[in-house]
DNA sequence: CTGTTAGCGCTTTCAG
DNA sequence: CTGAAAGCGCTAACAG
């Protein structure tokens, strides 16, 4: 409010001063590691610390140390329920280790990434997790790769959460593979004519999907016809305008459409509602990921499970492991619901 | 991966070598505030820190300066797309400043909001933005104004986003307006008989909308049966919970239930369908805050629109902005939806 | 176990 | 405009 009688912060210096010790006595009786101080400082240091209501500096702390306890995440789009998801991972198994997250946003742009990557290194993060998918049109992804490649030189440590793609250590979602079990799943729930909508061609984690699940298709001498796959934003605006185009070509010949992720599987569904093509019934809808809100909507839609709280938690995991396993992959499961009832 | 040859990061006093000027001279050209080094030397710096790949040590930076770029915001929940809406207007406002976020999930608990409070002004951020409701149970209450007061005085700025209850700047969301200008519309749109599902009692937010949406009714001479308002988690599945209890309880004299927040009407509606009470048909709902699902729900949902990443942004623009003022309003408008059908 | 004293990397007087 | 040097708050040898 108005400007308050502006103090300067208590200092270790204060504490030491009001407990009648040294600068290093308090220091460790606050931090110091463990059992080296007198009982009756260490109280008298502890007392005088709560007096005056000190915290430590954690700047001075981490230039002092040379180290910080700091991770930094780096996602898409946090308001998208498959990052936050994944975000509240990261962030519970950090507090769990007494680690800071600190956040930043790419906006799934490359270049914003790649200055984001820059600047994090600037807090000298003892982890750098990064989420979202990779692009394959890698244009700056040396660049990325340099920093990166620095960065764990200096000590730090990265983890991608995605694609096994780049020499870091990873925490490999099995898109392929659960696109493969959706599309066996699918066949043997009786349907024959799919269509997809799908990000970018050049945006891994989708081309994976749609590889997979055309893979799984292929196992029963089944395929999409290529002019029911369709490309579009990866978002939810982009399901639904993905939707959109397919009915505009004509809904005739589909069954049931694969939408390369749950947030882009629900934009649809509102596409062929408004359309008045009931889903669940005049056209089936499966998605991927199985984010929270999947199990809200109508019908319920079947997808593939990927457990995001826990992958989060997995990349702060293998960030601070001991071993030093390059990637762990996590497992995926196909969750039948009514979006896609037996025919 | 495997131990990398670990070297230390290069510093403002390589740069300076390799640039063949003086400490000090790098230090200006690199971040120094603006002209005051030699067009020459500065070029030779540019390029020394370009050639080593060179990141200022923010906390050295922060320790020298006394004064950091972290912006500390806690939230409930970061998956709960209410607080991830939040989230992603601060963390866009602060980019667009040069600020950093850090963030905290409190979990809802009072104590692990003042322990995470506490921790975080080790950080000594520029900022603190704590988002999510204030209970009045307030047992801890003083001890987090004290917290927040010394850290004030130390020059930081806070700010609260939901009621302006405590001695802080505050974006206040109209949540008591907000909810009788919904029940008016509701009563114009000729509902009746109304029915609650809310937090704990001591959840300002919850209270207030409660409070405002009976206000509403008050001025039609219209009430909400006491039996009628059931108190539960405020989450999905609180929502959820709270409808099976109306529903056990007897739907026959209700025809509208107010949830007091979307993601409780989003479970709310799930456990009517189950129930086989089709939402907008059988019953109608409604709920507050309008967060992106509730367009894609079926029926979609009737509710209080808040600009939930503007005041993200506005939570910042207070905090760093030079007014005073101690509190900005955001106002709410009512969106009707098919959850809610003229009867 | 305790205190003294160098730093940590960077900014910022203060003289040249 | 430039450089030398004194801190910023804290930790970590290093002697007592």
């Amino acid at each position: 409010m108005d400007q308050p009688p502006r103090t300067s912060p208590v200092t270790l210096h204060d504490v030491a001063r009001e407990a009648g010790v040294s600068l290093a006595t308090a220091s460790r009786a606050l931090n110091g590691s463990e059992r080296k101080v007198n009982e009756a400082y260490r109280e008298k240091v502890l007392a005088a610390a709560a007096r005056l209501n000190y915290t430590p500096n954690l700047s001075a702390q981490a230039v002092a140390k040379g180290a910080t306890n700091t991770v930094a995440l780096l996602v898409a789009d946090i308001a998208d329920p498959y990052f936050s998801s994944i975000a509240a991972g990261v962030i519970r198994a950090s507090e769990q280790s007494g680690l800071v997250v600190t956040m930043a946003v790419t906006g799934r742009s490359p270049d914003r990434e790649l200055e984001l990557v820059r600047a994090l290194r600037g807090q000298r993060p003892r982890v750098m997790i990064l989420a979202g998918s990779r692009s394959s049109a890698s244009d700056g992804e040396q660049a990325l790769i340099t920093e990166l490649t620095a960065f764990e030189q200096n000590g730090g440590r990265v983890v991608f959460i995605s694609q096994n793609e780049l020499p870091f250590r990873t925490v490999v979602i099995d898109n392929t593979d659960g696109a493969r079990m959706l599309a066996t799943r699918l066949v043997e729930l009786g349907y024959r004519r799919f269509a997809a909508i799908t990000g970018a061609d050049d945006l891994l984690t989708s081309r994976d999907r749609l590889a997979g699940f055309a893979a799984g298709l292929a196992e029963h001498d089944l395929s999409i016809r290529p002019d029911h796959i369709v490309r579009s934003e990866f978002t939810r605006d982009g399901g639904f305008s993905g939707a959109v185009q397919l009915i505009e070509q004509g809904l005739d010949d589909i069954d049931l459409v694969f939408a390369a992720s749950d947030v882009m599987a629900v934009g649809a569904l509102s596409a062929f509602r408004e359309a008045g093509v009931v889903p669940g019934d005049a056209i089936a809808i499966a998605g991927f990921d199985d984010i929270p809100t999947v199990r809200d909507i109508t019908p319920p839609l079947t997808t593939v499970r990927i457990p995001l709280e826990e992958i989060g938690a997995q990349a702060l995991a293998l960030a601070i492991g001991e071993d030093t396993d390059a990637a762990v992959t996590i497992g995926s499961t196909v969750v039948v619901r009514e979006s896609t009832p037996p025919r």
